[in-house]
DNA sequence: TTAGTTAGTGACTGAACAGTCACAAATGGC
DNA sequence: GCCATTTGTGACTGTTCAGTCACTAACTAA
């Protein structure tokens, strides 16, 4: 902190401590959202990042610095992809634009862990600091939707809604379930 | 389970173990749903029910089926709370008692324990038996919307995403937090 | 070369917790 | 009275896991 390395940049040959820390948090996203923050050891992500617990512990505030790092990349990714999703869009009106952002987002269900990790961030909100990176998350999606679209409170607050469906749809596994009921809540939302 | 009781109700004077079980189940929804299933520990519920730890593991199949347990009675008591609410409706279009149910459902957030505790379950579906207690749950919610509003699967769905953003609202404490993009969020979910 | 800094780890500790078991006490039928 | 069943518990065990610490290895600047 008080001597910054010549090349703030990693240097090619050697990996850099803040090198490390954007891998493990890569790969903590993923093993997070798998089961959580109670139920995923440290271990695990250290397993997946291939570096050592001990390692883990001494680059991030302990578990609870790690989780909230994860969740604010899940943020920023959801975000970005949901930019990207209205650069797409077939014409400038609002309700297309967001219609745009809708199908970036559940193009997203493809790859569950953003989605999951989401989810698994919201239950952890008893916990303060989670809970502070779940609103900060929801802040920055919100300015986004709201910056690219144009839609006005009640279309974005629908926007929202129909994204935390999907989020129970995801998580419920509901597309494997073959029943009138499920066809009814993930109606539209179905992938592949 | 061979010879049943003369008398399968309480008896009166003493408890028997079904109205244990029922006791037991009533608190593990409250306590479960302040941490969720891996971070709250079996003798927290044992606890908040004044019996001993081992007597709650002789009641239930281990953790996991006392969590499970909850869920079905979580689910059960959301069913009849949108029933309940149907049947306050001012008419009979679906249209009316779909805003009956809705409203019903806001009144369940004053008690956070149902909410939080659907939230919680929906993140714990990695473990199959909670998946599938969730299915159900949803199953049955949507079968009691369905025949108590008779509208089409494009209300129902959206009634159930509508609900869904309840959950983000009330996990993340949204009504506490005075900006601009909460009140995007939470306009017209607001509660008290 | 050497002195200082940074990357990285193995081996440990202490606490929390799921689940078990042997046992006690109350109840009820005969 | 006496035996069988059921309710209920204290005390324990084995494991898992967050977090630490003493240490080594590599790089860097003089």
């Amino acid at each position: 902190m008080t001597t910054t390395p010549v090349a703030t940049q990693s240097r090619g040959t050697r990996s850099t401590a803040e090198d490390q820390r954007l891998r493990i948090v890569a790969r903590a996203v993923e093993i997070f959202s798998r089961s959580g923050y109670q139920a995923t050891p440290v271990a695990s992500v250290a397993a997946a990042a291939k570096v050592s617990t001990a390692y883990v512990f001494r680059l991030f505030d302990g578990k609870l610095g790690l989780f909230v790092s994860a969740v604010d990349d899940c943020y920023a990714q959801v975000a970005a992809a949901l930019t990207a999703g209205a650069g797409r869009s077939v014409s400038e009106t609002p309700t297309d634009r967001l219609d745009a952002m809708s199908l970036a987002y559940i193009e997203l269900i493809r790859d569950r862990s953003l989605i999951a990790l989401q989810v698994h961030a919201q239950s952890a909100c008893d916990v303060p600091e989670i809970r502070d990176a779940v609103r900060r998350g929801i802040s920055s999606v919100v300015h986004v939707v709201t910056q690219q679209s144009g839609a006005d409170d009640d279309a974005i607050q629908r926007f929202l809604a129909y994204g935390q469906l999907c989020h129970l749809v995801v998580q419920a596994g509901l597309a494997d379930v073959d029943t009138v009921w499920a066809r009814t809540v993930d109606h539209g939302i179905r992938h592949d």
